[in-house]
DNA sequence: TCTGGGGTCCTAGGACCC
DNA sequence: TCTGGGGTCCTAGGACCC
């Protein structure tokens, strides 16, 4: 029988922005941007949640629900360090740890008794440790499976633990809203309304046959985990190792829909040089480039190209995005959101095109270069003419271009 | 309510091949 | 020529998570 713990950080940006800054301790704030801005809540303190603010909202609407809020930006580099050090502390209970998310994990504690003691014991000693080496609180769900781990902090919340002993698991899940199991969204969730389906005692009364027939393979999914099981998805595979990604991305919404063509071209080089480089810090080459565009009603739609051949290049990720762009932009419809993503992976140290071989080589050189580059002065230390041709047609008020107009000199 | 950014996984249709 | 089935790859869209 497997021992889980799933430890889920409490309110993890606010809390780490109340170490920077112990004035905010007790205070609404909500993390994200400013009020005015397009953009929603990355999270809220309690004190802000008591006025009905909740992460994924609006920011204006936060603002109109609780005005006297602190809004702040945040510090994702501060976040990810705390996250790294509570990864740390992490590794001293298990050696299974799997970083779920920047603010989760999940701790496979099977087997440590001798060293830990019994699970609830171990819990509180982990909660400690963490409460005094850095200052934040955290909730631990313990249960056989991740799944009933998961859901168990979450009723865990805030700053408690709370052990679902084995055999117990349908009656804990049994009287909690389906909503509570996780992959039942607001449109499942609505499904499952429909058919009478309100807790998940009721998901689990019902034939898998019944569910499999109305939701397909999630179907079967959701009766295993209405039962406390690991069914589906990520949720079954082994706590350990990460592995490499899958997709990188990066998107942008303008701050004002804009239907400049030279603004829209240079924000497509500015993400693929993002992207690129992310690829090349993980060693690895994309073969399918996606470029997302949203326009001024909302409407989002996804145009893809695969390569023949994988690159981690610039140049060539971005000529793809602007080509896909060019192929499905009408000329004078406002854009809202640019966004380029790369997928189908493969390690780098293949083979070169042998055409292009020679052209390729020295332009992989100068990426490393100009990596090395903005590893040293930041970001917008290097970037590509192309790139900065659109930006300076006119003025803007995108930080993101901003930024790349005057680059920070290397000292 | 006026809706971010970075991911994962699933579905479905069409092309193409055997 | 009115016609099967399976496998794989590609594209597009969408649900969901933090």
């Amino acid at each position: 029988m497997s021992i889980i713990f799933h430890v889920d950080m409490d309110a993890f940006f606010v809390s780490v922005e109340e170490i920077f800054d112990p004035a905010l301790k007790g205070k609404p704030v909500v993390v994200g941007g400013k009020s005015h801005e397009r953009g929603v809540v990355s999270a809220a303190s309690y004190a802000a949640r008591k006025f009905g603010v909740h992460s994924a909202m609006p920011l204006r609407t936060a603002y109109q629900l609780c005005p006297s809020a602190i809004f702040i930006e945040g510090h994702p580099d501060r976040y990810r360090e705390y996250s790294h050090r509570v990864r740390a502390i992490l590794d001293r209970f298990s050696p299974l740890v799997q970083m779920a998310s920047i603010d989760e994990a999940y701790l496979d504690m099977t087997g440590t008794e001798r060293l830990h003691g019994p699970p609830l014991k171990a819990a509180h000693r982990l909660h400690e440790t963490v409460r005094a080496e850095t200052g934040l609180n955290c909730s631990i769900g313990i249960a056989a499976s991740r799944l009933v781990a998961k859901v168990s902090s979450d009723q865990a919340k805030p700053n408690g633990v709370l052990w679902i002993y084995p055999g117990l698991e349908a009656q804990f899940l049994a009287p909690l809203d389906i909503r509570k199991i996780p992959g039942v969204g607001k449109v499942s969730e609505k499904r499952l309304l429909e058919i009478g389906i309100h807790k998940v005692g009721d998901l689990a009364a019902l034939d898998d046959k019944t569910l499999e027939q109305r939701f397909g393979k999630s179907g079967l999914a959701l009766a295993g985990k209405s039962r406390g099981l690991d069914a589906g998805g990520w949720f079954d595979e082994a706590i350990g190792e990460r592995s490499d990604p899958k997709s990188i991305s990066h998107e942008h919404t303008f701050s004002i829909d804009t239907d400049d063509e030279g603004l829209l071209h240079a924000t497509l080089s500015k993400l693929a040089e993002m992207v690129s480089r992310r690829l090349r810090e993980h060693g690895l080459q994309a073969r399918t480039v996606q470029i997302k565009v949203r326009n001024q009603a909302f409407e989002t739609y996804i145009r893809a190209r695969t390569l023949t051949a994988a690159t981690d290049l610039d140049i060539e990720i971005g000529r793809e995005a602007r080509t896909l762009f060019r192929e499905n932009w009408r000329p004078g419809t406002k854009v809202r959101l640019l966004g380029v993503h790369v997928s189908q992976f493969s390690k780098t140290g293949g083979q070169l095109d042998l055409l292009d071989g020679d052209k390729k080589l020295r332009w992989t050189d100068a990426m490393r270069a100009a990596d090395r580059l903005r590893d040293r002065y930041g970001d917008d230390a290097v970037t590509l003419a192309g790139g900065m041709r659109g930006k300076f047609r006119e003025r803007t008020h995108e930080a993101l271009v901003d930024k790349a107009r005057d680059p920070e000199p290397p000292s």
